[in-house]
DNA sequence: ACCGATAACTTTACCGGTTAAGTAAAAAAT
DNA sequence: ATTTTTTACTTAACCGGTAAAGTTATCGGT
């Protein structure tokens, strides 16, 4: 229970202030080199730690990057932060994460706590059910930094950073099209995200180009998750007009119409098939393992981690940015038809 | 780009001293209802936050716990850290996670920084390959409350929390037996953790008890990740004398199992089963889905974050405790025989 | 009518740093 | 030789809170 080694501590034993001892362990040029080394001598000795807490309430800067992401247990996101956290730390920050669990008046709270902390920046991935803007408004009116991954909300003024949703789509359907198949479905997460409404422009641009005519019941609004894929699934098979193929908008959606179909005896790939957009390292041990278009969650992590820094570092120089990350289709054991094309 | 409303800025708008704001945003009873409400109405208006830091800084506590943890993308770490986080907020402490990468450098440093950080107390899940104790034993030293979870390290003074490895697998590995299982082999990770030697321990009481001769080279040690099952395997395989079940000690070391089998063209579950200790919520989609010994993920996150804040909160009365969680055999698709038993 | 208690504030000090503004002695410039 | 600059520190002030120790005015008790 001994108390902590502070700046004063040092100071006093060798008879110098305090200040030239913080000057000296910051490597200030104040300080002669013998002062130096005879004070991070001691400091080592008596194992002084700084307190960033004082450190930074004095230096109005915390060296710190808030994280709210929606969940954690689900691959797209685990690795995403581990991105996050990887390239954080070589630039020297630390990451403060906190988790909405798809709650937008928890990702509000969150959000509130982390700017009490002083965050010097934000990274923030929204909940599926995200809406009220007042939040990031807020933000944006204390003029803390903040650059949305994956799941975005524009119009604020904050960078983003995002797979290519519409693109990655648009050409993985059309290639489907293209190899024959013409009874796809669509669950498609809720519009009002970006991610949903990019995926299914992308979709829904693919069938047109190609002239497919798909029935309005067979793009299917929902969330994200598992129990989405499950009665999205169970809808279609409900109306009894069961399409080729469903274009699941995430991974988890995909697992969830294959436990469905799986659970009304529909074989998969034999009678249905599942393309869908995001994968999982579980992919391969699954069978059949799903057909699926690749996101670049590393890049895309790093990515939004250099987007805040740069933010951080420069706040009157940067402007607001749109990335956008190239996704890749990865053809696995459904839709064999598109093997070779 | 405006400033932070400070106590100040309130206390003067009322002419009042910033003290009393103190208080009246704390409820304290010095202040009369009356000045309490003009001042939250007052803070509210000029939308008032309070700067934790400041806050930190002068009470000498932080609210905050910090968390390592070895890696994020694998399903137990992923659902525990999420049980960790929902138990602290619940019990309003904020978590400041750090992952260490398995790598026991990162784990030391980020510890460090933790104090640095003042967080009022740790949650650590050690590597795969920490041995040197001096991080630990130098948090001992300052009084930092820390509680080990899963991955502990022992005779420190740590409360612990863990799964019922020896017992769980014990329990599992003498049912196979009793089912009629005899040719059992297993990759056991490294010994030098405890999960790796409780699990390793529990094998070996379950083999003696039915008298069940093992042979040496059916133990195998390793990691605790995909690539080492795949290696065990391989190791196995090349000996040319493959057991009918191998028990894994995670389920990562199993899948990678399940990888290298099919890729030597071993058929699981004809040629080999599989049991592993630890699931994951794709198990289901696998195919055959593993038999396994189920963690209590959820309770062991939620005990751990209790322990710890416990400790935080009584610093004199609590003492050491070690808690063991029971586990549960899940039969599935491979281990045929012991459905029934 | 006087005293101690209480309610409702205020003042002062401090948490452990950083930054800005001195200061004295030594070195360089004129 | 005198002024200017530089070096190596020190002192004072501040970051935005909290805790502890005053200070009044009011109030109940006797």
């Amino acid at each position: 229970m001994k108390k902590h080694v502070t700046l004063q501590d040092i100071a006093d034993k060798l008879n110098i202030s305090k200040v030239s001892v913080s000057k000296a362990l910051r490597d200030h040029p104040d300080i002669s080199m013998e002062t130096k080394q005879r004070i991070s001598a001691i400091a080592q000795k008596m194992g002084y730690m700084p307190n960033f807490i004082a450190r930074n309430l004095s230096s109005r800067q915390s060296n710190t990057i808030g994280l709210v992401v929606p969940k954690i247990a689900h691959h797209f996101f685990a690795s995403a932060i581990e991105a996050i956290y990887q390239t954080a730390n070589l630039n020297n920050y630390e990451i403060i994460m906190t988790v909405s669990q798809e709650d937008a008046a928890h990702e509000a709270k969150h959000i509130q706590t982390l700017l009490s902390m002083r965050v010097d920046g934000l990274l923030v991935s929204v909940t599926e059910q995200t809406k009220d803007r007042a939040i990031f408004e807020l933000v944006k009116k204390r003029g803390t930094p903040l650059v949305f991954f994956d799941r975005v909300i524009e119009g604020i003024g904050f960078s983003t950073v995002t797979n290519d949703d519409e693109k990655g789509t648009y050409l993985a359907i059309k290639k489907m099209i293209q190899s024959g198949y013409t009874r796809i479905a669509h669950l498609a997460g809720y519009s009002h995200s970006n991610i949903g409404y990019n995926r299914r422009k992308g979709f829904e641009l693919a069938a047109k180009e190609c002239k497919l005519k798909i029935p309005d019941y067979w793009i299917i609004e929902g969330g994200f998750g598992e129990e989405d894929g499950y009665e999205g699934f169970m809808t279609l098979y409900n109306k009894g007009d069961l399409p080729e193929v469903i274009f699941a908008v995430t991974y988890p959606v995909a697992l969830g119409i294959q436990l469905a179909a799986q659970e009304v005896g529909v074989k998969i790939p034999d009678k249905l098939e599942i393309i869908s957009f995001g994968g999982s390292i579980y992919n391969r041990f699954i069978s059949p393992s799903i057909t699926y278009i690749n996101q670049p969650i590393n890049e895309l992590g790093a990515k939004a981690i250099e987007l805040i820094i740069d933010e951080i570092k420069n706040p009157d120089t940067v402007q607001e940015q749109h990335i956008t990350l190239p996704t890749e289709l990865i053809i696995c054991e459904t839709c064999k038809k598109m093997i070779g094309n």
